[in-house]
DNA sequence: AAATGTGAAGAGGTTCACAGCG
DNA sequence: CGCTGTGAACCTCTTCACATTT
């Protein structure tokens, strides 16, 4: 199919993506810089370059990537010099919202909200859990580490006073859309979905979505070939 | 800084990042066809289209990626029809790994090992539970669902008799790296991990980092700004 | 001198629009 | 006709290389 196509008739764009020249920021990066960093102050170094920072990271980050991602935030950097390591983790810190606490409701307390739990409540102290939600009478009632297990029909009830703005889900796939549409309406601005649904949501949502089964069968696809990632 | 650098010296290109000219393929769209297929068989539906597929999977996919990406791997679809479901998803199926079974190790059997365990089991039936480690005196010896709980230390010794192809790592992050490395001297060619650690490993194994920190703290930055995924 | 910050080039991936074929 | 398959245009992201600044 050697299509030759309207040959050079000027044709203006006729798409705008982005109106406004608009900066592109690459969140997971920034999240490993941030990290690179807690890591450098621990060890007490208190300036970086670019080079120094990306080897921290670790493979496939150039130190031109971090210096590009970096200098879109302002001009953190001292010319000759390198980066401030507090200073530049504070603004790192405060764009990726990790300079104050959140508050998370928990929707479905099997092994894995269980495993959740226990990995914020103690490998990250940024985050709280606010409420746990499960549908299991056996749980409904009882507490965890002081938090209160309510019934997942009570979600109305009991959610909206437990300040939480972010959701975390784990119940089942069939269960998910619902669930994840009651934790909206409860005011819930972000969720993190580990069911291997699509979940059409209001647009002001944030969402992401884990799906083990897909990551699974990436590496299946890596061990037959010889690919890397 | 308005540089002017060399203003045209012919320069032909220094580097070549992939010497064949390769296909590229995305092998996450490609999975999540492979299950909007799944759901159409499951409806009885036979034939498809790339706007009716696209529209399956979800907002973002236009029908001319599922095109693009179709095309890739050969003349798979029929001119003013369609594609055949069940041929497109087995050929996707056999790309991905997907047309046989596996069996995976888990090392670290906590909350999260249980409940990877209990999803591969019952959810997903390519993927078996070939093998469980973990440190605790008290599981060890035991066993899940017919599946003998071992001793990390014993590992070397149990793991090649157990056919594994696959690890998943769910142990703190400071052993995770040399639980990685045993798992790989042991003949594992793929890791699934989910400690918050940037494994090194030889080129030949394929790694995926399940990172839940920086997944929440892509979230709060959303929660901050008005920003969508 | 040393390392940042940044236009420009390069590479990769996506969308367009139409040729090609059932 | 209708839908796939696809070259070309387009857009985004990465890398290069150097002007700029401390």
């Amino acid at each position: 199919m050697k299509s030759a196509r309207k040959p050079a008739a000027a044709k203006p764009s006729r798409r705008v993506l982005r109106p406004e020249g608009a900066a592109v920021i690459n969140l997971p990066r920034l999240f490993l810089y941030h990290r690179g960093l807690e890591d450098s102050v621990r060890e007490g170094i208190t300036l970086l370059t670019s080079e120094e920072l990306a080897g921290r990271v670790g493979r496939g980050i150039s130190s031109a990537q971090v210096r590009k991602d970096l200098s879109r935030l302002g001009p953190l950097g001292r010319r000759g010099q390198g980066y401030n390591v507090v200073g530049l983790m504070r603004k790192l810190g405060r764009l990726l919202g990790l300079d104050r606490d959140w508050r998370i409701a928990i929707v479905g307390f099997g092994y894995l909200g269980h495993a959740l739990a226990g990995f914020l409540e103690y490998r990250e102290e940024k985050f709280h859990i606010g409420g746990i939600f499960d549908s299991d009478p056996s749980l409904v009632g009882t507490r965890w580490h002081g938090v209160r297990i309510s019934h997942v029909d009570d979600m109305e009830k009991v959610l909206p006073a437990l300040e939480c703005s972010m959701g975390v889900v784990t119940v089942p796939p069939d269960a998910a859309q619902s669930v994840a549409e009651r934790l909206t309406a409860c005011g819930i601005g972000a969720l993190l979905n580990f069911a291997p649904t699509k979940l059409k949501l209001p647009a002001r949502v944030a969402v992401r979505t884990i799906d083990l089964a897909s990551e699974l069968s990436i590496l299946t696809h890596h061990l037959r070939r010889g690919l890397r990632d």
